[in-house]
DNA sequence: GCTGGCACTCGTTTGCTGGGAGTGCCAAGC
DNA sequence: GCTTGGCACTCCCAGCAAACGAGTGCCAGC
């Protein structure tokens, strides 16, 4: 049975065991916690503890470590979330009020983040799928070229560059944006393209060509979902604190690179809930010695993507939550301002 | 006196040691290496390297290790540039010519140059400040909100959004819209940006509290130099494969979130030159076990970047240095054609 | 149910030693 | 005069044993 006592000595273990980095024993804990109690007392906890799988010994004369299941009982039970200091929240906001467009956004928030929590953050940047046309530019820079530009809600642009095979007249040009803003503008990107496949026999038979070959750019500028796909990474100099090189620093440094993997991490968190994935409980094995805490972002509700901290599995997670938390609120604010 | 056959023998140092990771014996070089005389004279030259100070000898009874200053003579005299293979070449040119656009070809350079070299990469974003203006589109999106967007000859853009006190006509957008063209097309950004100062008196009197405001953020953009800082970095996971975390993994590590060090890195070599920066050479005393090869890109000799690996000072600098200059060359060669 | 005492375990540190890799030097040979 | 084989010497390092000590489990007493 498990007490309040047996989670207060746990709690201890834990905390003892982020700080130091080494296996607690008994004596130390009574020393650094006021326990009350004696450390033949904590003895009989900790084996009790150590029977239900909850911590460990590397071997007969050595402290207490913590096992993915009591780390998992420590952020379940008894992590109070650490509020940030008012100093945290005012260089948060200066921060990211200062951002000048989407991608500095991100780029700032995982910095940001990976300072705040001394760990690896990883910021997935927004997705777009959800995200709907609020304007269409086309731009001739010669005659047979054209620039497409594409304005979403989220404030985020993407740029095409359209070859033709014959001259557009400046006039054809505007006949064309006009017709294409009004096939797309307010609808969601996927529908969007969509939409603009009837364009090129609707508007002006004459020019359908032309209309075709800057649909097509543009269909594919609305449906690329590279972004979906990218994420940005800071603090991998973080990971040189820790120690067990082989087990736990190299094979995230490997991860990092390969930015599949960190979205599968970051997997699908919902927005305002902060979720932790202990060790084992991810979904590689090679991972087994890190940690991942995330959460979703986005304006109201609306997951526009996720972000989080990585780290070994001995990290402090309350400090991490509630920094993971605190930037995922800003970044939504700061989404809702700029999608008015 | 440092004649051909020790210039040989410290080939084979650094080679066998860039290979083995380990100090290099007199015996296992002339195994290893046909040099056609025997151990004891390899030893006799190696004394006088070691004299010279190419050389050195961690302790009695070891073998030898180059020197930075070793290194040094090895990549002037010795280092054949190792031509890519074809495979290679193949590799390299399909990847980058599926790029999108800048920032994608920036993306898939970096991540290329550290697979190829199974080293750290480092990419420079193109600086803007050489960069002329092609087009300024304005977009209103509300009555009192517009986007601007600016369009360069390297085929960047940059947008902004401007928020106005009072509501503008789709008319006098259209007016303002061409003015701007007409003052900063083909101009240089910061003259441009300079050029724009004139503007708000020159058209329409009684806008111009928009046209300023509009202005205002449109110089902003194209006096922002942010992108002159921004770099982007790929492969720090290589570093996990050599050994003395502290003296080389760790500082590297650290360096390479600090993007303001890293530009130092990367330095200002000129287009077409690989630039070797050896351990104590470069700036950084910090760093003093790192190497860099650096080269400029940019079209028609135009440096508009600079690219480059970075890792211990003991890599494989012919092969670096080729990779090097192979990305360079063909980031070169797409810039000059989106330039066209 | 808590506590102090105590014997026990076992990893770590320290000190020592033998083996081996590599060198420098020397005398002889081409 | 350069090259070469031989040889004594140096010094790192792996391997081992002993001493150490942190931490535990268990037990008897309160």
């Amino acid at each position: 049975m498990v007490d309040d006592r047996k989670l207060d000595v746990l709690r201890a273990i834990v905390e003892d065991y982020v700080a130091t980095e080494e296996p607690v024993g008994s004596k130390a804990l009574v020393e650094r916690h006021h326990l009350g109690v004696s450390p033949a007392t904590v003895r009989n906890d900790m084996a009790v503890l150590e029977e239900e799988g909850y911590i460990h010994q590397p071997h007969t004369s050595a402290g207490r470590v913590p096992t993915d299941k009591g780390y998992r009982l420590f952020v379940d039970k008894l992590a109070t979330l650490k509020p940030m200091s008012t100093a945290e929240r005012r260089a948060i906001s200066t921060l990211l009020d200062g951002a000048v467009d989407l991608d500095d956004v991100v780029q700032k928030s995982v910095r940001l983040l990976s300072q705040l929590t001394r760990q690896v953050a990883i910021v997935q940047y927004p997705t777009l799928s959800r995200s709907t046309v609020r304007h269409v530019e086309l731009v001739a820079l010669t005659p047979t070229r054209a620039m497409v530009i594409v304005i979403l809600s989220t404030g985020r642009v993407e740029q095409r560059l359209v070859e033709l095979d014959s001259p557009l007249a400046d006039a054809d040009l505007a006949e064309l944006r006009v017709a294409v803003n009004r096939a797309t503008s307010g609808v969601q990107i996927a529908a969007a393209a969509a939409a603009l496949g009837d364009l090129p026999d609707a508007v002006r038979p004459e020019q359908a060509e032309h209309t075709r070959a800057v649909v097509g750019v543009l269909a594919e500028a609305m449906s690329d979902h590279r972004n979906d796909e990218r994420v940005a990474v800071s603090g991998a100099a973080n990971l040189a604190r820790y120690g067990d090189f082989d087990t736990a620093v190299r094979p995230l440094l490997e991860a990092l690179e390969e930015h599949v993997v960190l979205l599968k991490l970051l997997g699908e968190s919902g927005v305002d809930a902060v979720t932790v994935r202990i060790g084992h409980e991810g979904p590689y094995s090679e991972l087994a010695a890190t940690s991942v805490v995330t959460t979703g972002y986005g304006p109201q509700e609306h997951h526009l993507g996720s972000l989080g901290v990585v780290g070994p599995t001995r990290m402090d997670y309350p400090g991490s939550m509630a920094a993971v938390r605190a930037v995922a609120r800003y970044v939504s604010r700061i989404l809702d301002e700029g999608n008015q």
